[in-house]
DNA sequence: TGTGTTTTGTACCAATCGGTTCCAAACTCT
DNA sequence: AGAGTTTGGAACCGATTGGTACAAAACACA
Protein backbone atom coordinates (compact mmCIF):
# COMPACT_ATOMS: atom_id res chain seq x y z
CA UNK A 1 0.00 0.00 0.00
CA UNK A 2 3.01 1.93 0.19
CA UNK A 3 6.60 2.17 0.06
CA UNK A 4 7.97 0.10 2.14
CA UNK A 5 11.34 0.93 5.09
CA UNK A 6 14.96 0.88 3.17
CA UNK A 7 16.76 0.11 6.68
CA UNK A 8 15.83 -2.46 9.44
CA UNK A 9 14.35 -0.44 12.39
CA UNK A 10 16.14 -2.59 14.66
CA UNK A 11 19.51 -2.79 13.19
CA UNK A 12 19.04 1.59 13.21
CA UNK A 13 18.40 1.27 17.03
CA UNK A 14 21.66 -1.43 17.36
CA UNK A 15 23.57 2.02 15.66
CA UNK A 16 22.21 4.44 17.62
CA UNK A 17 23.11 2.25 21.11
CA UNK A 18 26.25 1.96 20.05
CA UNK A 19 26.70 5.86 19.30
CA UNK A 20 25.26 6.91 22.41
CA UNK A 21 27.41 4.18 24.55
CA UNK A 22 30.31 5.91 22.96
CA UNK A 23 29.74 9.53 23.16
CA UNK A 24 26.83 9.24 26.22
CA UNK A 25 23.38 10.81 25.02
CA UNK A 26 24.33 15.19 25.19
CA UNK A 27 27.57 14.94 23.59
CA UNK A 28 26.15 12.37 20.62
CA UNK A 29 25.02 14.95 17.91
CA UNK A 30 22.35 14.40 15.61
CA UNK A 31 25.06 13.74 12.51
CA UNK A 32 26.62 10.85 14.92
CA UNK A 33 23.74 9.41 14.86
CA UNK A 34 22.53 9.53 11.32
CA UNK A 35 26.17 8.00 10.67
CA UNK A 36 25.98 5.77 13.31
CA UNK A 37 22.34 4.13 11.99
CA UNK A 38 22.97 5.01 8.59
CA UNK A 39 20.07 6.93 7.57
CA UNK A 40 18.91 10.67 7.00
CA UNK A 41 17.73 13.26 8.95
CA UNK A 42 13.95 12.65 7.55
CA UNK A 43 13.96 8.75 8.15
CA UNK A 44 15.08 9.55 12.04
CA UNK A 45 12.84 12.07 12.81
CA UNK A 46 9.87 9.68 10.98
CA UNK A 47 10.60 6.86 12.14
CA UNK A 48 11.94 8.01 15.86
CA UNK A 49 10.03 11.18 16.50
CA UNK A 50 12.70 13.27 18.46
CA UNK A 51 16.40 13.00 19.67
CA UNK A 52 15.04 11.69 23.17
CA UNK A 53 12.50 9.53 22.64
CA UNK A 54 15.41 7.19 20.83
CA UNK A 55 17.30 7.43 23.26
CA UNK A 56 14.45 6.28 25.42
CA UNK A 57 13.83 3.59 22.94
CA UNK A 58 18.06 2.92 22.82
CA UNK A 59 17.57 2.36 26.82
CA UNK A 60 14.50 -0.27 26.22
CA UNK A 61 17.12 -1.93 24.01
CA UNK A 62 19.60 -1.63 26.36
CA UNK A 63 17.68 -3.31 28.75
CA UNK A 64 17.24 -6.33 26.64
CA UNK A 65 20.14 -6.28 25.50
CA UNK A 66 22.62 -5.68 28.61
CA UNK A 67 20.67 -5.49 31.37
CA UNK A 68 18.78 -8.50 31.17
CA UNK A 69 22.00 -10.61 30.50
CA UNK A 70 23.73 -9.14 33.72
CA UNK A 71 20.44 -10.35 35.13
CA UNK A 72 19.94 -13.75 33.43
CA UNK A 73 23.86 -14.69 34.60
CA UNK A 74 22.79 -13.64 38.54
CA UNK A 75 19.76 -15.11 38.87
CA UNK A 76 19.84 -18.75 36.67
CA UNK A 77 22.33 -20.98 36.06
CA UNK A 78 24.01 -23.84 37.99
CA UNK A 79 26.52 -21.94 40.18
CA UNK A 80 26.06 -20.71 43.53
CA UNK A 81 25.15 -17.84 43.51
CA UNK A 82 28.07 -15.64 45.01
CA UNK A 83 29.88 -17.09 42.22
CA UNK A 84 27.47 -15.64 39.82
CA UNK A 85 28.14 -12.29 41.33
CA UNK A 86 31.98 -12.63 40.64
CA UNK A 87 31.51 -13.81 37.29
CA UNK A 88 29.39 -10.41 36.45
CA UNK A 89 32.36 -8.51 38.06
CA UNK A 90 35.05 -10.62 36.54
CA UNK A 91 33.37 -9.60 33.40
CA UNK A 92 33.86 -5.85 33.53
CA UNK A 93 37.76 -6.60 34.41
CA UNK A 94 37.67 -8.60 30.86
CA UNK A 95 36.32 -6.32 29.25
CA UNK A 96 38.31 -3.64 30.03
CA UNK A 97 41.02 -5.84 29.02
CA UNK A 98 39.82 -6.21 25.76
CA UNK A 99 40.15 -2.65 25.33
CA UNK A 100 36.40 -1.50 26.09
CA UNK A 101 36.46 1.53 27.90
CA UNK A 102 32.96 2.84 27.14
CA UNK A 103 31.51 1.14 30.50
CA UNK A 104 27.64 1.09 30.92
CA UNK A 105 25.15 3.12 28.76
CA UNK A 106 23.07 3.27 32.03
CA UNK A 107 25.72 4.34 34.49
CA UNK A 108 26.21 7.03 32.56
CA UNK A 109 23.18 8.12 31.58
CA UNK A 110 22.43 7.90 35.38
CA UNK A 111 25.66 10.40 35.65
CA UNK A 112 24.30 12.63 32.72
CA UNK A 113 20.94 13.36 31.63
CA UNK A 114 19.14 11.27 34.61
CA UNK A 115 19.41 14.23 36.72
CA UNK A 116 17.98 16.68 34.72
CA UNK A 117 15.00 14.79 32.49
CA UNK A 118 12.95 12.96 34.61
CA UNK A 119 11.45 10.34 32.08
CA UNK A 120 15.20 9.38 31.22
CA UNK A 121 15.60 9.47 34.86
CA UNK A 122 12.41 6.97 35.35
CA UNK A 123 13.70 4.38 33.00
CA UNK A 124 17.22 4.62 34.69
CA UNK A 125 15.56 3.98 37.90
CA UNK A 126 13.68 0.73 36.45
CA UNK A 127 16.93 -0.56 35.24
CA UNK A 128 18.97 -0.10 38.29
CA UNK A 129 16.00 -1.63 40.79
CA UNK A 130 16.10 -4.79 38.21
CA UNK A 131 19.84 -5.11 38.77
CA UNK A 132 19.45 -4.57 42.57
CA UNK A 133 16.65 -7.29 42.42
CA UNK A 134 19.24 -9.81 40.56
CA UNK A 135 21.63 -8.77 43.65
CA UNK A 136 19.54 -9.89 45.80
CA UNK A 137 18.17 -13.38 44.64
CA UNK A 138 21.71 -14.13 43.44
CA UNK A 139 22.27 -13.77 47.37
CA UNK A 140 19.42 -15.50 48.48
CA UNK A 141 21.25 -18.37 46.06
CA UNK A 142 24.69 -18.77 47.91
CA UNK A 143 25.60 -20.77 50.65
CA UNK A 144 27.34 -18.04 51.90
CA UNK A 145 24.58 -15.61 52.86
CA UNK A 146 21.23 -17.66 52.56
CA UNK A 147 21.32 -18.00 56.13
CA UNK A 148 21.43 -13.76 56.90
CA UNK A 149 18.34 -12.14 57.11
CA UNK A 150 16.57 -10.74 54.42
CA UNK A 151 17.51 -6.84 55.40
CA UNK A 152 21.20 -7.71 55.35
CA UNK A 153 20.74 -9.53 52.13
CA UNK A 154 19.09 -6.46 50.81
CA UNK A 155 21.15 -3.80 52.07
CA UNK A 156 24.16 -6.29 50.63
CA UNK A 157 22.39 -6.21 47.26
CA UNK A 158 22.30 -2.55 47.40
CA UNK A 159 26.06 -2.26 48.33
CA UNK A 160 26.60 -4.29 44.81
CA UNK A 161 24.59 -2.40 42.63
CA UNK A 162 26.25 1.03 43.63
CA UNK A 163 29.46 -0.76 43.25
CA UNK A 164 29.02 -1.61 40.34
CA UNK A 165 27.87 1.54 38.97
CA UNK A 166 30.99 2.81 40.63
CA UNK A 167 32.98 0.36 38.88
CA UNK A 168 31.75 1.29 35.56
CA UNK A 169 32.14 4.44 35.56
CA UNK A 170 35.46 4.69 36.71
CA UNK A 171 36.15 2.44 33.84
CA UNK A 172 34.86 4.86 31.45
CA UNK A 173 36.66 7.51 33.20
CA UNK A 174 40.30 6.17 32.43
CA UNK A 175 41.01 4.84 35.70
CA UNK A 176 43.89 2.28 35.66
CA UNK A 177 43.17 -1.10 35.41
CA UNK A 178 44.63 -2.07 38.60
CA UNK A 179 42.47 0.17 40.44
CA UNK A 180 39.26 -2.09 39.13
CA UNK A 181 40.98 -5.10 39.51
CA UNK A 182 41.51 -3.99 43.17
CA UNK A 183 38.00 -3.17 43.85
CA UNK A 184 36.58 -6.26 42.47
CA UNK A 185 39.15 -8.57 44.61
CA UNK A 186 38.06 -6.72 47.71
CA UNK A 187 34.33 -7.42 46.75
CA UNK A 188 35.10 -11.04 45.60
CA UNK A 189 36.16 -11.32 49.25
CA UNK A 190 33.05 -9.44 50.53
CA UNK A 191 30.56 -11.88 48.60
CA UNK A 192 32.72 -15.26 49.40
CA UNK A 193 33.29 -14.74 52.63
CA UNK A 194 29.81 -13.37 54.28
CA UNK B 1 48.93 51.08 36.73
CA UNK B 2 45.82 49.67 35.43
CA UNK B 3 42.13 49.50 35.96
CA UNK B 4 41.13 46.88 38.94
CA UNK B 5 39.16 43.82 38.49
CA UNK B 6 35.24 44.39 39.69
CA UNK B 7 35.07 41.00 40.48
CA UNK B 8 36.58 38.89 43.25
CA UNK B 9 38.50 35.50 41.41
CA UNK B 10 37.52 33.57 44.27
CA UNK B 11 34.34 34.14 44.13
CA UNK B 12 34.11 34.38 40.50
CA UNK B 13 35.35 30.18 40.28
CA UNK B 14 32.99 29.49 43.34
CA UNK B 15 30.02 30.48 40.99
CA UNK B 16 30.93 28.70 38.50
CA UNK B 17 31.78 25.52 40.24
CA UNK B 18 28.09 26.14 41.50
CA UNK B 19 27.36 25.88 37.73
CA UNK B 20 28.86 22.87 36.65
CA UNK B 21 28.19 20.98 39.81
CA UNK B 22 24.65 21.17 39.32
CA UNK B 23 24.26 21.09 35.30
CA UNK B 24 27.60 19.11 34.68
CA UNK B 25 30.54 20.11 32.32
CA UNK B 26 28.51 19.37 28.58
CA UNK B 27 25.31 20.82 29.71
CA UNK B 28 26.57 24.02 31.69
CA UNK B 29 26.08 26.72 28.81
CA UNK B 30 28.41 30.13 28.55
CA UNK B 31 24.97 31.90 29.60
CA UNK B 32 24.46 29.58 32.64
CA UNK B 33 28.17 30.46 34.19
CA UNK B 34 27.82 33.86 33.27
CA UNK B 35 24.64 34.89 35.12
CA UNK B 36 25.89 32.26 38.07
CA UNK B 37 29.64 34.10 37.88
CA UNK B 38 27.97 37.25 37.67
CA UNK B 39 30.38 38.73 34.94
CA UNK B 40 30.23 39.12 31.55
CA UNK B 41 31.60 37.26 28.27
CA UNK B 42 34.88 39.58 28.13
CA UNK B 43 35.53 39.10 31.38
CA UNK B 44 35.37 35.55 31.84
CA UNK B 45 37.31 35.14 28.51
CA UNK B 46 39.71 37.68 30.00
CA UNK B 47 40.40 35.65 33.32
CA UNK B 48 39.84 32.05 32.34
CA UNK B 49 40.96 31.71 28.81
CA UNK B 50 38.12 29.24 27.88
CA UNK B 51 35.12 27.34 29.24
CA UNK B 52 37.56 23.84 29.89
CA UNK B 53 40.37 25.95 31.35
CA UNK B 54 37.72 27.55 33.71
CA UNK B 55 36.37 23.52 34.19
CA UNK B 56 39.66 23.05 35.03
CA UNK B 57 39.90 25.66 37.45
CA UNK B 58 36.89 24.43 39.43
CA UNK B 59 37.98 21.17 39.25
CA UNK B 60 41.39 22.38 41.54
CA UNK B 61 39.22 24.13 43.13
CA UNK B 62 36.75 21.45 43.91
CA UNK B 63 39.74 19.22 45.13
CA UNK B 64 41.02 22.38 47.98
CA UNK B 65 36.91 22.70 48.83
CA UNK B 66 35.88 19.02 48.77
CA UNK B 67 38.10 16.55 48.26
CA UNK B 68 40.64 17.70 50.17
CA UNK B 69 38.16 17.89 53.39
CA UNK B 70 37.19 14.45 52.80
CA UNK B 71 40.50 13.18 52.63
CA UNK B 72 41.19 15.38 55.81
CA UNK B 73 38.06 13.47 57.34
CA UNK B 74 39.39 10.37 56.27
CA UNK B 75 42.87 10.67 57.44
CA UNK B 76 43.50 12.94 60.65
CA UNK B 77 40.51 12.90 63.72
CA UNK B 78 40.83 11.28 66.59
CA UNK B 79 38.45 8.67 66.17
CA UNK B 80 39.36 4.72 64.59
CA UNK B 81 40.24 5.19 60.79
CA UNK B 82 36.93 2.49 60.19
CA UNK B 83 34.70 4.98 62.53
CA UNK B 84 36.04 8.14 59.98
CA UNK B 85 34.59 6.43 57.04
CA UNK B 86 31.54 5.73 58.49
CA UNK B 87 31.42 9.29 59.07
CA UNK B 88 32.21 10.32 55.08
CA UNK B 89 29.75 7.70 53.84
CA UNK B 90 27.00 8.94 56.29
CA UNK B 91 27.19 12.54 55.40
CA UNK B 92 26.35 11.38 52.20
CA UNK B 93 23.12 10.69 52.85
CA UNK B 94 22.89 13.58 55.22
CA UNK B 95 23.52 15.01 52.28
CA UNK B 96 20.52 13.71 49.94
CA UNK B 97 18.44 13.92 53.23
CA UNK B 98 19.20 17.88 53.26
CA UNK B 99 17.80 17.92 49.48
CA UNK B 100 21.33 18.21 48.00
CA UNK B 101 20.80 15.96 44.89
CA UNK B 102 23.84 17.17 42.73
CA UNK B 103 26.23 14.22 43.56
CA UNK B 104 29.93 14.73 43.15
CA UNK B 105 31.33 17.09 40.91
CA UNK B 106 34.65 14.99 40.44
CA UNK B 107 32.17 12.07 39.99
CA UNK B 108 29.32 13.29 37.51
CA UNK B 109 33.50 14.72 35.56
CA UNK B 110 34.33 11.26 35.60
CA UNK B 111 30.98 9.77 33.99
CA UNK B 112 31.25 12.36 31.55
CA UNK B 113 33.84 14.39 29.44
CA UNK B 114 36.68 12.51 31.07
CA UNK B 115 35.95 9.97 28.62
CA UNK B 116 36.78 12.08 26.03
CA UNK B 117 38.99 14.81 27.17
CA UNK B 118 42.57 13.66 28.17
CA UNK B 119 43.05 17.03 30.48
CA UNK B 120 40.24 16.24 32.15
CA UNK B 121 40.62 12.97 32.89
CA UNK B 122 44.21 13.26 34.02
CA UNK B 123 42.82 15.89 36.75
CA UNK B 124 40.02 13.45 37.67
CA UNK B 125 42.36 10.16 37.88
CA UNK B 126 44.55 12.35 40.31
CA UNK B 127 41.79 13.13 43.04
CA UNK B 128 39.97 10.37 42.14
CA UNK B 129 43.69 8.28 43.79
CA UNK B 130 44.31 10.90 46.42
CA UNK B 131 40.90 10.11 47.71
CA UNK B 132 41.64 5.73 47.16
CA UNK B 133 44.76 6.47 49.37
CA UNK B 134 43.34 8.25 52.16
CA UNK B 135 40.79 5.68 51.99
CA UNK B 136 43.56 2.82 52.57
CA UNK B 137 45.18 5.46 55.48
CA UNK B 138 41.98 5.05 57.07
CA UNK B 139 42.24 1.58 56.91
CA UNK B 140 45.85 1.47 58.01
CA UNK B 141 44.35 3.43 61.20
CA UNK B 142 41.51 1.46 61.83
CA UNK B 143 42.02 -1.60 64.43
CA UNK B 144 39.79 -3.73 62.73
CA UNK B 145 42.00 -3.63 60.20
CA UNK B 146 45.93 -2.78 60.84
CA UNK B 147 46.05 -6.57 61.00
CA UNK B 148 45.55 -7.27 57.58
CA UNK B 149 48.13 -7.30 54.91
CA UNK B 150 49.10 -4.13 53.04
CA UNK B 151 46.92 -5.52 49.88
CA UNK B 152 44.08 -6.60 51.08
CA UNK B 153 44.26 -2.68 52.96
CA UNK B 154 44.99 -1.76 49.47
CA UNK B 155 41.95 -3.44 47.90
CA UNK B 156 39.51 -2.33 50.27
CA UNK B 157 40.24 1.13 49.78
CA UNK B 158 39.80 0.31 45.67
CA UNK B 159 36.52 -1.14 46.73
CA UNK B 160 35.75 2.08 48.74
CA UNK B 161 36.78 4.76 46.16
CA UNK B 162 34.47 2.60 43.51
CA UNK B 163 31.76 2.49 46.17
CA UNK B 164 31.87 6.38 46.94
CA UNK B 165 31.87 7.01 42.91
CA UNK B 166 28.49 4.62 42.77
CA UNK B 167 26.77 6.07 45.63
CA UNK B 168 27.36 9.52 44.57
CA UNK B 169 26.14 9.10 40.99
CA UNK B 170 23.09 7.10 42.10
CA UNK B 171 22.31 10.14 44.16
CA UNK B 172 22.58 12.23 41.17
CA UNK B 173 20.54 9.76 39.36
CA UNK B 174 17.27 10.19 41.15
CA UNK B 175 17.58 6.97 43.20
CA UNK B 176 15.47 6.85 46.09
CA UNK B 177 16.91 7.51 49.58
CA UNK B 178 16.36 4.11 50.78
CA UNK B 179 18.94 2.55 48.58
CA UNK B 180 21.29 4.61 48.90
CA UNK B 181 20.97 3.97 52.87
CA UNK B 182 20.96 0.04 52.34
CA UNK B 183 23.77 0.20 50.22
CA UNK B 184 26.47 2.59 53.26
CA UNK B 185 24.33 -0.17 55.81
CA UNK B 186 25.86 -2.58 54.00
CA UNK B 187 28.77 -0.74 53.87
CA UNK B 188 30.00 0.19 57.07
CA UNK B 189 29.57 -3.49 58.15
CA UNK B 190 32.41 -4.20 55.84
CA UNK B 191 34.47 -1.63 57.23
CA UNK B 192 33.21 -2.38 60.81
CA UNK B 193 33.65 -6.47 60.67
CA UNK B 194 36.79 -6.58 58.65
C1' DT C 1 -1.07 1.66 -15.81
C1' DG C 2 -2.66 4.76 -12.84
C1' DT C 3 -3.75 6.07 -7.95
C1' DG C 4 -2.88 6.52 -3.26
C1' DT C 5 0.38 6.20 0.43
C1' DT C 6 4.59 6.20 2.65
C1' DT C 7 9.59 6.87 2.72
C1' DT C 8 13.53 9.29 1.54
C1' DG C 9 16.64 12.98 0.86
C1' DT C 10 17.57 17.74 0.73
C1' DA C 11 16.99 22.30 1.65
C1' DC C 12 15.98 25.07 5.13
C1' DC C 13 14.98 26.89 9.84
C1' DA C 14 15.64 29.62 14.18
C1' DA C 15 18.27 29.11 18.19
C1' DT C 16 22.19 28.36 20.53
C1' DC C 17 26.89 27.04 20.92
C1' DG C 18 31.70 28.73 22.42
C1' DG C 19 34.62 32.41 21.19
C1' DT C 20 36.56 37.07 19.26
C1' DT C 21 36.79 41.95 18.47
C1' DC C 22 36.61 46.46 19.70
C1' DC C 23 35.91 50.63 22.14
C1' DA C 24 34.68 53.32 25.96
C1' DA C 25 35.26 53.38 30.90
C1' DA C 26 38.09 53.03 35.00
C1' DC C 27 41.85 52.89 37.17
C1' DT C 28 47.45 53.82 38.58
C1' DC C 29 51.29 56.17 38.08
C1' DT C 30 54.18 60.17 36.81
C1' DA D 1 46.22 66.64 34.44
C1' DG D 2 47.97 63.38 31.14
C1' DA D 3 49.85 58.98 29.65
C1' DG D 4 49.55 54.13 29.86
C1' DT D 5 47.14 49.90 30.73
C1' DT D 6 43.61 46.79 31.71
C1' DT D 7 38.71 45.84 32.43
C1' DG D 8 33.73 45.74 31.18
C1' DG D 9 30.19 45.35 28.00
C1' DA D 10 28.12 44.75 23.83
C1' DA D 11 28.16 43.68 19.09
C1' DC D 12 29.37 40.27 16.30
C1' DC D 13 31.28 35.79 14.47
C1' DG D 14 30.94 31.24 12.01
C1' DA D 15 29.72 26.71 13.28
C1' DT D 16 26.66 23.57 15.00
C1' DT D 17 22.58 22.39 17.51
C1' DG D 18 18.00 19.74 17.17
C1' DG D 19 14.08 19.98 14.26
C1' DT D 20 10.75 20.95 10.08
C1' DA D 21 8.95 21.40 5.23
C1' DC D 22 8.47 19.68 1.04
C1' DA D 23 9.07 17.49 -3.31
C1' DA D 24 10.59 13.44 -5.59
C1' DA D 25 10.95 8.52 -5.44
C1' DA D 26 9.34 3.81 -4.48
C1' DC D 27 6.28 0.80 -3.51
C1' DA D 28 1.06 -1.84 -3.06
C1' DC D 29 -3.16 -2.20 -4.84
C1' DA D 30 -6.74 -1.78 -8.15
Amino acid sequence: MARPREFDTENALTGAMSVFWEHGYDAASLLDLLKGMGLTRGSLYKAFTDKKTLFLKVLNRYEVEAVDAAVALLTTGPTDGAERIKLLFDSIVSAVQNGDQRGCLLCSAAAGPSAVDVDIAEVVQVQLRKMGQAFYVALTQSTAHSGSSAQDRRDLAGLLLSQYVGLRVMVRSNAPIAAIQESVRAMDKVVSGG
